[in-house]
RNA sequence: GCCGGGGUGGCGGAAUUGGUAGACGCAGUGGAUUCAAAAUCCACCGCUAGUGAUAGUGUGGGGGUUCGAGUCCCCCCCUCGGCACCA
C-alpha cells in the first residue's frame, strides 16, 4: 500500500464529532470505500451477503432504521477485517399507500414526494456512516427495477403460477377503492367513513399454497439460523391440518328441482375418528343449503341473514356468541345412514374447507357451546382407557395420577348406561388424540385416534364418500390492487381476444408519473394515454389493465437485484445474472419481526418461483435472520375533558418519581402536571418518538449508534434513556481524550517487551487481552451490546496507566481499542487511527487485521482461586498458575478459611475446577 | 386454549453456557477541582443487622438433581409475542 501523508489536520484536544464525521465520511464517499466487487482478491475469506429490509421512503428515517442499520453496519465492518468480501446495499419500498395519502394532503405527485423522501433519507444514512455499497442501491417504483415484477409476472402467468379469478373484496364506495381488512374499521371505511361493501372484483392470484407443504418443510427442517419464535410464527400461518374430507349425501333440490352439489354436502375434520358422534351438522350462512333453506322457508331467511352479521376478520368473529338455527333440512350420515339435521351457525365460515362441519359437541368445544345451547343430543364416543393418565387433575391435590393404576377414581371411564354426560371430565380429556379409545361406535370400538381415523377414512373412500386430505390456512396470495401508485400489471383487455399478456418487448409497461390522487379511485381509470392501446394479438383498439401489483411483489426479491443490479446475460438485459449466484444466499438478513409473516413467506415462495423457472439453484434466501428488538419510550400525557388522551413528548416533560424509584409522572415548564402512561413502541400515535436526526445534531453519529448497540442485545426490545445516551459521548469523548493525551509517545512506541513490565502492567495488559477475547467472543456471535461494554473495560483498565508511564502499553492499548471500537464507532476511530500514525504503518481502519489475544499476555504467574466450603464461597487461595491438582488441594486443606469454616472436621473430598475455583467438602 | 420467547439491584443489562451473581453503563451518595456552575476526576453503591471487621440473605414462587444451580429436571405464577369458532 502506498504511503499518502495524513488527510487529517494536527491533533485536536477535544472531541468534535462534526468536523471528524464529515471529514471521514468525504473520505469515504470520495474513495468509494464500501463498493463491493465479486471475488474481491483482497478477501480471501469469501464473500459474506448482509442486507437490512428496505425501508419505506416516509420522509426520514427512525430510531428503529438506526438500530437495524448499525447492527448490520457492525457485522459488516467487523467481518471485512476478518477478510471476507462484504456486501451491504441499500434500497427504497418506494410504491405503496402512503405516497397517496401525502399527495391528497400536499396535493404533490407520490413520485415527486417519494424521490424527495429517498433524497433526504439517504443523506442520513451516509450521515450515520453506514458502509453502504450505493452503486446498487434500487428504487421499487423505477420502471427499470418494477419492468421484472412485470417480466416475472408474465411467466407466473404463462407456468399457471400466477392466475386470474374472482374475488370478494372490501369496496369503499366514496373512495372508489378497494380496502384491505385492516382499513375496515367497524364496517366503514377508516378514510371515508362510508359503509363498506362486499364486491366480486377480478384479480390475480399467486399460488403460493402449491409450494404450502415444501415452505412448511423448510420452516420446519432447513432454517436453523432462525430463531424458534419466526418459525413458529410462519408454521402457525401456513396451517397445515391434515384430515378427512367427506359428503354426508342428501336429495334436497334447488328451486329448479336440480340437486344441490350433486346431492353431496362435504365437510372437513381432523377428528374423523369421532364421526359416530355426529348429532347434527352446521353449515356457514352462505352455504347452499343455507340459502335453499332460506327459500323454502321465508320465516327462516332473516334469521339466516342475521347469523352473517359482524365483521370478516377472523379477530371479530372470534368474540362472537356461538347462535344457530335448525333449517328443518336433512342429510344422511355416510355410516350409520341415519338422518341428520342441517343447522345453519355462525360459527363456521364459508371461506374454509367446505363451509360446513360435521357437529360432534362430545368432542368439539364449539360443537359442544352449541348443542348445549340449542339442548342438541351429545354422545360421547371416545374415552380414555381404564387407567390412562388425566392430562389435568383439578378436582385432584395437583398430583400427577401415577400411569398404569388401576385405582385412579379420576380417570374418567366408559360410563355405565344411563348416566349423564360429563362435561367437566369432558373438558380435560375430549382433545386428547393420543390415549383415547373409540368407544359406542360399532366396528371402531377399542381402536386408538390414528387406527380410527384411517378405518374410517378407509370405509368412506369404498363408499366413495370421502379421503383423506391435507388443507392449509395459508391462502393463495392476491396481488391486484385497485391503486394507481404501483407496479401496474402488464395485461391488455380486448373485446374480442379477452386478456392478453403484453408481450415481452413492449415491457416495461410504465406508470405514468404525474398523477395526484384526489380519493375518487385509481386515476389510471381516467388516464386515455395509458389506457388506450392496441391488442397485441389481433391489432385492434384495446384497453390497459389499471390495477397495480402489492408492494409485497416488489420486496419479494429486490435483495437479488442487488446483487446484479444491471443484470445481463449474453448481452440481454435480464431479471438476475450470475451476480446473484455469487452474493446468494444471504448470509444474513435484518429486519423488524412485523415482517415474520407477510414478505419473509413471499420473498420465501418467491424464491422457489424463481428456482423452478430455473432462474437460481438454491431454495431458501436467507440463511440467518435476526429480528432487531423494538424502540420503546416513555408516554406522557394530560387527560382532556372529552375523556381523550393529549399526549407529550417525554422530551417536554420533567419526570417525577415514587419512592422506589419509579417515574409517576411529570410536570412540564409550565409547572402543569401530566400523567405516565408507561413504556409503549415509539411513534407518532403516543407522540413518543426519538428523532435521530436530533442525536446526530447534537451528539454526533457514532455516539447514536453507540447509544442503540449499547442499550440491549440486538433483538430485545430496548427503553430510551436520555442520560445513557449522555453516558455513551462521555466514553467516546474519554477515548478521544486518552489518546490526545497520549499521542507523542503512542506514535514513536516500540513493540511491548513482557520482561520489562511490572507486576501493575502485567496487570493491566492481562486486564486488556482478556478483555479482547471477550470482545472476540461477542463479535462472533453478534452480542454487540458487551462488545461495547468490552471497550469501555479496555479503557478503564488502560487509562489506570498515566501518561508516559509505559508508551509501549499505551500504543497497544489504543490500537487494539481503535480496532474493536471501530465497527460500533467508525468516524472517531478511524480519525484517532490516523492521527496517532497507524494508518501510516498498518493502513486504513477499514481494511486493519482484526486483533487477536496475545498469548503471553494471558498467561499468569499466579492464580487466584475462589475457596470455597461445602459449595459456599468462603474465601480465595493464592497459587502458582503452575501447581498441579494436588498442590492445589494441599494449599486449600491448609487455608485458614477451610479450619475456621469447616469447624476442624477433615476434608472428605475436594474438587478442583482449574484456572477457576476450589471446593473443600468436609 | 395451544405454541414460542422472557422474568436477575432504583434503571438498562452482564455472567464465554454447571463454577466468586450483579461485569459495563445510567441514576444516586460523599469528596476533589471551581468565585460559582457546567464539565472532569476520585471513592462508595443488591437487601437485612452492625460504627466496623463481619454475618445472614439474595436471580418470579415451590420442590428436585449436584461438591456446587441465574444456568439442568418437575410443578406453579406473571409477562411479551404468534395462532385461534380452522372443523
Amino acid at each position: 500500500m502506498r504511503y499518502e501523508p495524513p488527510r487529517f489536520p494536527a491533533m485536536d484536544s477535544t472531541y468534535n464529532p462534526k468536523t471528524v464525521e464529515a471529514t471521514a465520511q468525504t473520505h469515504w464517499i470520495a474513495t468509494d470505500a464500501y463498493k463491493a466487487v465479486e471475488h474481491d482478491p483482497r478477501f480471501p475469506k469469501g464473500k459474506y451477503y448482509a442486507c437490512s429490509m428496505l425501508p419505506y421512503p416516509s420522509g426520514k428515517l427512525h430510531m428503529g432504521h438506526v438500530r437495524n442499520y448499525t447492527i448490520n453496519d457492525m457485522l459488516v465492518r467487523y467481518l471485512r477485517m476478518q477478510g471476507y468480501n462484504v456486501l451491504m446495499p441499500m434500497g427504497w419500498d418506494a410504491f405503496g399507500l402512503p405516497a397517496e395519502n401525502a399527495a391528497m394532503k400536499g396535493k404533490v405527485a407520490p413520485a415527486a414526494w417519494t424521490y424527495e423522501n429517498i433524497r433526504t433519507m439517504k443523506s442520513q444514512c451516509n450521515a450515520l456512516g453506514l458502509a453502504i455499497d450505493w452503486s446498487r442501491e434500487l428504487t421499487t417504483c423505477d420502471p427499470a427495477y418494477y419492468k421484472w415484477n412485470q417480466w416475472f409476472f408474465l411467466k407466473m402467468l404463462e407456468s399457471g403460477v400466477a392466475y386470474r379469478k374472482t374475488q370478494i373484496v372490501n369496496w369503499d364506495p366514496v373512495d372508489q377503492t378497494v380496502l384491505a381488512n385492516e382499513q375496515v374499521i367497524d364496517g366503514r371505511g377508516w378514510r371515508s367513513g362510508a359503509l363498506v361493501e362486499k364486491r366480486e372484483i377480478p384479480g390475480y392470484y399467486m399460488n403460493i399454497t402449491k409450494y404450502a407443504e415444501e415452505l412448511l418443510d423448510a420452516t420446519l427442517h432447513k432454517l436453523p439460523g432462525w430463531s424458534d419464535r419466526l418459525r413458529t410464527i410462519q408454521e402457525n400461518w401456513i396451517g397445515k391440518s391434515e384430515g378427512v374430507r367427506f359428503a354426508f349425501p342428501h336429495d334436497i333440490k334447488d328451486a329448479n328441482g336440480k340437486s344441490i352439489q350433486d346431492g353431496k354436502m362435504y365437510v372437513f375434520t381432523t377428528r374423523a375418528d369421532t364421526i359416530m358422534g355426529v348429532t347434527f351438522v352446521a353449515v356457514a350462512p352462505e352455504h347452499p343449503l343455507a340459502v335453499r333453506a332460506g327459500e323454502m322457508n321465508p320465516l327462516l331467511a332473516p334469521k339466516i341473514e342475521a347469523l352473517k352479521a359482524g365483521g370478516t376478520t377472523e379477530a371479530e368473529l372470534a368474540v362472537k356468541e356461538k347462535e344457530g338455527v335448525a333449517t328443518g333440512l336433512f342429510v344422511t350420515h355416510p355410516l350409520t345412514g341415519e338422518q341428520v339435521e342441517i343447522w345453519v351457525g355462525n360459527y363456521v365460515l364459508i371461506t374454509y374447507g367446505d363451509g360446513a362441519v360435521m357437529g360432534v359437541p362430545a368432542h368439539d368445544e364449539r360443537d359442544f357451546a352449541f348443542a348445549k345451547k340449542y339442548n342438541l343430543p351429545i354422545k360421547q364416543v371416545v374415552a380414555l382407557p381404564p387407567g390412562g393418565r388425566v392430562p389435568k387433575a383439578g378436582e385432584g391435590d395437583g398430583a400427577p395420577s401415577p400411569v398404569g393404576s388401576s385405582t385412579n377414581s379420576l380417570s374418567p371411564t366408559l360410563p355405565p348406561g344411563g348416566r349423564e354426560f360429563s362435561t367437566h371430565a369432558w373438558q380435560d380429556w375430549y382433545g386428547n388424540k393420543g390415549e383415547g379409545i373409540a368407544i359406542s361406535s360399532g366396528s371402531y370400538d377399542g381402536l386408538k385416534f390414528a387406527d380410527c381415523v384411517d378405518a374410517v377414512a378407509n370405509d368412506l373412500i369404498a363408499k366413495k364418500l370421502g379421503e383423506k386430505k391435507t388443507t392449509f390456512r395459508l391462502r393463495d396470495w392476491g396481488i391486484s390492487r385497485q391503486r394507481y401508485w404501483g407496479t401496474p400489471i402488464p395485461v391488455i383487455h380486448c373485446d374480442d381476444c379477452g386478456v392478453v399478456p403484453v408481450p415481452e418487448k413492449d415491457l416495461p409497461v410504465v406508470l405514468p408519473e404525474h398523477h395526484i390522487p384526489d380519493g375518487s379511485g385509481n386515476p389510471l381509470k381516467h388516464d386515455e394515454a395509458f389506457i388506450n392501446c392496441a391488442c397485441p394479438k389481433c391489432g385492434k383498439p384495446a384497453r390497459r389493465e389499471t390495477d397495480t401489483m402489492d408492494t409485497f411483489v416488489d420486496s419479494a426479491w429486490y435483495y437479488m437485484r442487488y446483487a446484479s443490479p444491471d443484470a445481463a446475460i449474453n448481452g440481454m438485459p435480464s431479471m438476475v445474472d450470475s451476480r446473484n449466484d455469487y452474493w446468494m444466499p444471504m448470509d444474513q438478513y435484518i429486519g423488524g419481526i412485523e415482517h415474520a409473516v407477510l414478505h419473509l413467506l413471499y420473498a420465501r415462495f418467491w424464491t422457489k418461483a424463481m428456482r423452478d423457472m430455473g432462474l437460481l439453484k438454491f431454495d431458501e434466501p436467507f440463511k440467518r435472520m435476526t429480528n432487531h428488538g423494538m424502540l420503546l419510550n416513555h408516554i406522557f400525557y394530560k387527560p382532556t375533558d372529552k375523556g381523550t388522551k393529549d399526549y407529550i413528548p417525554p422530551t417536554d416533560v420533567h419526570n417525577t418519581f415514587d419512592e422506589k424509584g419509579h417515574i409517576n409522572g411529570g410536570t412540564l415548564a409550565d409547572g402543569s402536571r401530566v400523567e405516565y402512561g408507561g413504556i409503549g413502541k415509539m411513534g407518532k400515535s403516543e407522540r413518543n418518538g426519538v428523532d435521530p436526526q436530533d442525536l446526530i445534531d447534537k451528539y454526533g453519529a457514532d455516539t447514536a449508534r453507540l447509544y442503540v448497540m449499547f442499550v440491549g442485545g440486538p433483538e430485545d426490545p430496548a427503553v430510551w434513556s436520555d442520560t445513557a445516551v449522555e453516558g455513551a459521548m462521555r466514553f467516546l469523548r474519554r477515548v478521544w481524550t486518552y489518546c490526545a493525551d497520549r499521542s507523542g509517545e503512542i506514535a514513536s512506541a516500540g513493540a511491548v517487551d513482557m520482561n520489562s513490565l511490572n507486576a501493575d502492567l502485567k496487570a493491566t495488559r492481562f486486564e486488556l487481552h482478556n478483555t479482547l477475547k471477550q470482545s472476540n467472543f461477542d463479535y462472533e456471535r453478534q452480542q454487540y451490546n458487551t462488545v461495547v461494554s468490552a471497550s469501555m473495560k479496555m479503557l478503564n483498565a488502560l487509562e489506570t496507566v498515566k501518561p508516559g508511564v509505559s508508551p509501549s502499553i499505551s500504543r497497544e492499548g489504543a490500537s487494539i481499542l481503535l480496532r474493536t471500537l471501530y465497527p460500533v464507532a467508525p468516524h472517531i476511530t478511524c480519525q484517532l487511527w490516523a492521527d496517532l500514525g497507524f494508518e501510516k504503518t498498518e493502513g486504513e481502519l477499514l481494511n486493519a487485521k482484526w486483533p487477536q489475544p496475545d498469548a503471553a499476555a494471558l498467561v499468569q504467574d499466579e492464580l487466584k482461586l475462589v475457596l470455597q466450603v461445602n459449595g459456599k464461597t468462603r474465601g480465595e487461595i493464592v497459587v502458582p498458575s503452575s501447581a498441579d491438582k494436588a498442590a492445589i488441594e494441599a494449599a486449600a486443606a491448609a487455608s485458614p478459611d477451610v479450619a475456621k469454616y469447616g469447624e476442624g472436621r477433615t476434608p472428605k473430598k475436594i474438587i478442583v475446577v482449574p484456572g477457576r475455583l476450589v471446593n473443600v467438602v468436609v
